[in-house]
DNA sequence: AATGCAAATGAGAATAATTTGCATTTATGA
DNA sequence: TCATAAATGCAAATTATTCTCATTTGCATT
């Protein structure tokens, strides 16, 4: 039995080529990718996936919480990644952008109490701080 | 002077009728809304601003950090809050939708940390948590 | 208080991300 | 291997958001 087909049914999920490739490229990225991205790169490794069954298959990972989607601001399009240890939370200028990667996730403990605290099984979360990095505060219009 | 225009002069911005309005929407509320929200409560409340506009607005108070920008899961429309202290933050049950609100902001001691570590200026945080609430990581299709 | 001007707004057209319908193909269990 | 339900591709439909441009408004300065 593939290793893949184990993985996929345990959420009861058929071990298709398209959810393969869609997880391969999700599991390699070391960055949130859109919808589009993955279509692309699905294509750039001969195994392409139509763009509306990329759809299809992230908001399905979405559902059972393999995936993550999020909205990283300012573009309006949906970021998917991998809902796993050893992800990045950033801090993001507001005024030039500049991203800042924070060395650990702040929410690592929390989640476990958490656990404890609620009984939920919790699958994965998202977090991006925001505001003015050193160089912006001082040009900033604010008074 | 009134009130709202000092507020509005501490950004360097017209203090509008357009922008006081969203500002008081916003403040009243308990929850995030959509821009389409807005709208319509600002035509329930007698004071139109067009749709346009109302983008045009909250755009203007994300990048001055006013106001945050998620896009809670599910629905791909953006949700905008005041940036502020007193906000909420959620565990999403990915099953069955439930929301479980948080007592308290597992962050806000990690900002001040953070404040003296990175020399940012942090105006505001974006979170959310996933997972199986209590009944659904019984129910669910996962093994 | 009146004026000038840059900035803000409204209306609706344009854009782009995401979803959907349906005919065809594929994975899985018997 | 076969039957069947589920997954996919394609193109069209939908919908949130942005953009254009003519008009209006807020505010600094007379």
């Amino acid at each position: 039995m593939p290793e893949r087909t184990k993985f996929f049914s345990h959420w009861k999920l058929k071990n298709t080529q398209g959810r393969n490739k869609v997880l391969d490229i999700l599991e390699t990225s070391t960055i949130p990718l859109t919808a589009e991205d993955i279509y692309l790169k699905s294509k750039e490794q001969n195994a392409e996936i139509s763009l509306s069954t990329v759809y299809r298959i992230l908001d399905l990972f979405v559902a059972k919480g393999i995936v993550i989607k999020s909205n990283i601001s300012s573009n309006n399009k949906a970021m998917f990644e991998i809902a796993k240890e050893g992800h990045k939370h950033h801090i993001v200028c507001i005024h030039c952008k500049k991203v800042l990667a924070l060395e650990n996730c702040p929410l690592k403990c929390y989640e476990k109490t958490l656990k404890n605290k609620t009984h939920y099984d919790i699958t994965g979360h998202k977090l991006e701080i925001f505001g003015y990095c050193p160089e912006c505060k001082v040009l900033t219009d604010r008074k």
